[in-house]
DNA sequence: TCACAATGAGACCGAACGGTCGGTTTTCGA
DNA sequence: TCGAAAACCGACCGTTCGGTCTCATTGTGA
């Protein structure tokens, strides 16, 4: 106890297999929904192996939420390199609407489906949705300040006010994109913030008067 | 048999009771969340009772959805009465900003967590998600479809496009503002589609001269 | 190599789950 | 007013829930 205990290489594979396993479980069916005996049956290890590595449903609930968040974290890092300003912004609002078929973690945006569940229910849970939603909204939000900072965009523009409207438009497609399983919601969002934001672009001295095309 | 059933006054006004006082339940704690002893203390009415009047907790969430469904209607009906064109979709929008004080029901919009919840899970409560959105989106769109028989909007306008895009907008916002329990999200989105609708209006040179803002 | 800690299986636990049912009370048409 | 039907209660059912614990097996640092 006094000195330092050495980390074991098996029980970290184990603990990390069961995370990967039990993320889909957690975001498909909801943490009310997903019974101890489904993770059981998602991850291959017996209940009493959960147990050892995880407090309870709920530490692995937080858990599992943050490795989802990890994948769509370095999802988004990699459409993003080699590109700078605003059309960082561009790709990652592009490849929003190019995720159908082989998403990040199944079950749509673990975000919002966190944030929509746990919002009345579970503040653990809710706290985490708004970790990431936050570090979601500082990365759009420094993308305009970087567009900004390069003379891309106006000054009245508020990145922090387009960030969330932006996550606003995305999340809000992705649920009817995934209510009536139908990628044109999604498709719509994305061409239409694209269009917002190429309107942003100060191309020749123009400021106000952009509202419309 | 033959003969017509006469249908009672009290149990039905139980049955009444019990999905006015379930439907915000199931709202805020989602389908998997509530449970029946829940139900028991949030109605006042005991197990028995309940299954009474409903088969199954199934029966009586779908009963219960579309309860909240009904209030909802109802609501934004009122708000649109005295108005023509755009600008019943303008007092929709706005009254989407302004309910943060007295929710129509408790919990946010049905539509929206019944589907984050139901998509993956429960085919019979997706169903009448679906369908709830269906009818909202064919209002917003003969909404439109209205204004530009008026001649309020230019023909090249999409009525259900930009219905699903509303939508899209108004409901990703409201579910950053339950989590964030900020009304700056909904408000900031309501501001955003207030303005793209006015953009919408042909004012300057053709027809009637609306030109606000 | 070996001793011991880490690991994982699975039987087991009490509580809570959704749902049933017999019996009592209430309602209301005749 | 009265009796049948409707309404309601609450004890009870089998199942499954999240969680615990013991113990055999495995991995690993010394």
């Amino acid at each position: 106890m006094s000195t330092t205990t050495p980390r074991l290489r098996k029980g970290e594979a184990t603990r990390r297999l069961i995370l990967e396993r039990a993320a889909p479980v957690f975001n498909q069916r909801g943490y009310a929904g997903a019974s101890m005996s489904e993770l059981v049956e998602a991850t291959g290890i017996e209940k009493g192996g959960i147990y050892n590595h995880f407090g309870s449903k709920e530490d692995l609930a937080v858990e599992a939420f943050d490795y989802s968040i990890s994948l769509i974290v370095d999802g988004y890092a990699a459409v993003q390199e080699g590109k700078v300003g605003l059309d960082r912004l561009e790709a990652i609002i592009e490849i929003f609407g190019n995720w159908s078929g082989h998403p990040l973690v199944a079950g749509g945006c673990p975000i919002m489906n966190t944030a929509i569940e746990a919002d009345d229910t579970n503040p653990a849970l809710a706290a985490r949705a708004r970790a990431a939603m936050d570090s979601w909204h500082r990365l759009i939000g420094s993308i305009l300040k970087d567009a900004k900072a390069r003379g891309e965009v106006d000054g009245d523009v508020d990145p922090y006010e387009l960030a969330t409207l932006v996550t606003s438009t995305l999340e809000g497609s992705l649920m009817l994109t995934r209510l009536f399983d139908d990628p044109a919601y999604k498709h719509r969002a994305v061409a239409s913030l694209l269009e917002h934001v190429e309107s942003l672009r100060k191309s020749p001295r123009q400021r106000k008067g952009r509202a419309n095309r």
